[in-house]
DNA sequence: GTCCTTATTGGGAGCGCTCCCAATTTCCAG
DNA sequence: CTGGAAATTGGGAGCGCTCCCAATAAGGAC
């Protein structure tokens, strides 16, 4: 433990700190654990032992004797798409790390492939971690289920399309397309259209509904929707047709900012002004909102807090918290610019 | 084991997957581990009980009795800025993740804060994993070696800005300031200027020499520089006094895709024509080059390759690899697009 | 069948920690 | 000082696995 060179990593064990301080190995557990029932003297002799063989605690050791693993596992769904694109997952991801690391666990990131399934839910049911956040945008996703079913604590970001014991956390996908749509109607657009998202998708579905739901309380016919994939093609794609179908329309919903840039790149092709002659709006607040031209009004929604919501759900929940929400719903944000 | 209610997960151990065999414990772990020296009879009835008892080994306990961790620590070095964007760190961590797991190695992500740095450096330093991917963007940054000279295994992503014994994988972020500014040249502009990033960071440096260089080459003056931070706001900023002080400037280079977004909103509101009056091209290639108007015309940077490759050089070191590179640079790549 | 070599098998011990309970010490009241 | 209660301490055992070496089994040559 004196002159480490580099490639040396004796690591020093609780049992030699034991020996320094002059005590047994339960009073320098009891030291570190913070644990009652250690006088001052033992705890002061401890402490000084720690510091002069910089010893650490061995996860392993740790996690051996007391059956805990003191670890949360992030899982990623990855079914070969990056639906909102990787701004949405690096939100995710500091949100969930900050909190797991705030509650001095470990996390380790597993990116989940259709093939390794079978063997990633054996790993995770085997008790090798102590939960799972898992990240699935496909509302159809069995794996949450199945992690659950098999004894495995949960909580999932992004709601489930079908009915599910699994806890989960997502924006209020709803509420910001209500709160986009009426906002267009406050700007005096009585035409307003929408590209939709995919509705295999929570999101997909539930912006759709609060564009319909705004438009039931406006007495507006809500006839003007486009089904898109999230990308800027489609979204392009999507205005072509809604302009074909309705060229009267004088504002659009887009369920992503993607979308949105899609549409605005169509509208410029063919000389529509924006916002004069059509308003937009998106969804996300992405980067890119602030960097198109104009710059777009969207719907902000709380990403890293996603995660750190989800974390803490499932964290409560290990924690053997009462009563805890089924659901979390984070609110949305109106973000207006100059697409409006 | 049978019967397994939600919450109950009593997992297979070693002992028990024996007994249902009918061999000893030493014979299941020759099995698990696919040593030599067991009778195809035995391995037979090892894999049927493995099976039926769904045993995952646990890797706490292998841990310990290995005094391996089969664990690399992703540290994310966060001095409170997002450089380059979530794009780049999203892509970095789908490299290393990738990676680390084809090498059946569990990788936990470390964010390092300023306050935390004392104790993530012991912890790392006391062989609780086997080694240590950092990303740091600022070169100035100490952590990697002090890691290295406690001992730690690391692999830097990202160019450090002093000697160092450290391994580190970048992008060769000179070269291609050098094929963007050719390439403007090509495109025949003769006054090129360049937004330059912050110059405490290897790719702000690097990006910057590569355009002087292309510049020296080519016999044009170098003095239409102005430096920026990895902003919007800075870009355009950075742009109006570029303009101000070379008011027939033909061309400029942005050493990232935001401040060439933030260019493209100060020419636009200028009334300059892009690229017919001025050209830009940008850097990174993330997603904000195809979302502009005009597109972007830009240098790729190979950002999972990035986290690939450092994730290997480290793996290969653990491996105990002979004359490995105590540098990597990956290729960057120019894409034209409608901005120049 | 005997002997020798090779292959296979099994059980003890250790990895570093926690926890339990018996042993010891300390403190206070009478 | 004595006795009892409370606080502190220590050491054995176990967590689940790997590894080592002795024991056993199998195979082949003579």
């Amino acid at each position: 433990m004196s002159g480490l060179e580099p490639g040396e990593r004796d690591a020093a064990t609780l049992e030699e700190v034991a020996r320094i301080a002059g005590v047994s190995r339960s009073t320098v557990s009891r030291v570190v654990n913070n644990s009652p029932g250690v006088s001052a003297r033992a705890r002061a002799a401890v402490s000084e032992a720690i510091a002069a063989t910089r010893y650490v605690p061995n996860p392993a050791a740790r996690n051996l004797a007391t059956r805990r693993t003191d670890t949360i596992a992030l899982v990623v769904s990855e079914d070969g798409e990056r639906v909102f694109g990787d701004p949405f997952f690096a939100g995710v991801l500091r949100g969930v790390s900050a909190t797991v690391a705030a509650a001095d666990r470990q996390m380790v990131l597993v990116m989940s492939h259709g093939a390794d399934r079978e063997r990633l839910e054996q790993y995770l049911a085997a008790g090798h971690v102590d939960g799972a956040v898992v990240v699935s945008l496909h509302g159809m996703d069995p794996l949450p289920q199945r992690l659950t079913d098999a004894g495995v604590a949960v909580a999932l970001l992004g709601r489930p399309l079908t009915a599910t014991t699994v806890p989960y956390v997502d924006a209020d996908n709803l509420g910001g397309a209500l709160a986009a749509t009426r906002h267009l109607a406050a700007t005096g657009r009585r035409r307003i259209g929408t590209i939709a998202g995919p509705q295999d998708m929570a999101a997909g579905i539930d912006r759709l509904l609060g564009w319909r739901r705004a438009m039931g309380e406006l007495g507006h016919r809500a006839d003007a929707v486009v089904h898109a994939d999230f990308t800027v093609e489609a979204g392009a794609a999507a205005m072509a047709e809604l302009l074909a179908a309705h060229p009267d329309l004088d504002a659009v919903f887009a369920a992503a900012d993607l979308l949105a840039v899609g549409a605005l790149r169509h509208l410029r092709s063919r000389g529509v002004r924006v916002p004069d002659d059509l308003a937009v709006v998106g969804f996300d607040d992405s980067v890119l909102a602030t960097t198109t031209n104009p710059t777009l009004t969207t719907v902000r929604q709380p990403v890293e807090e996603l995660g750190r919501s989800t974390a803490w759900r499932l964290l409560a929940q290990l924690a053997g918290e009462r009563h805890l929400p089924p659901s979390v719903l984070l609110p949305t944000e109106l973000v207006v610019r100059d697409s409006t």
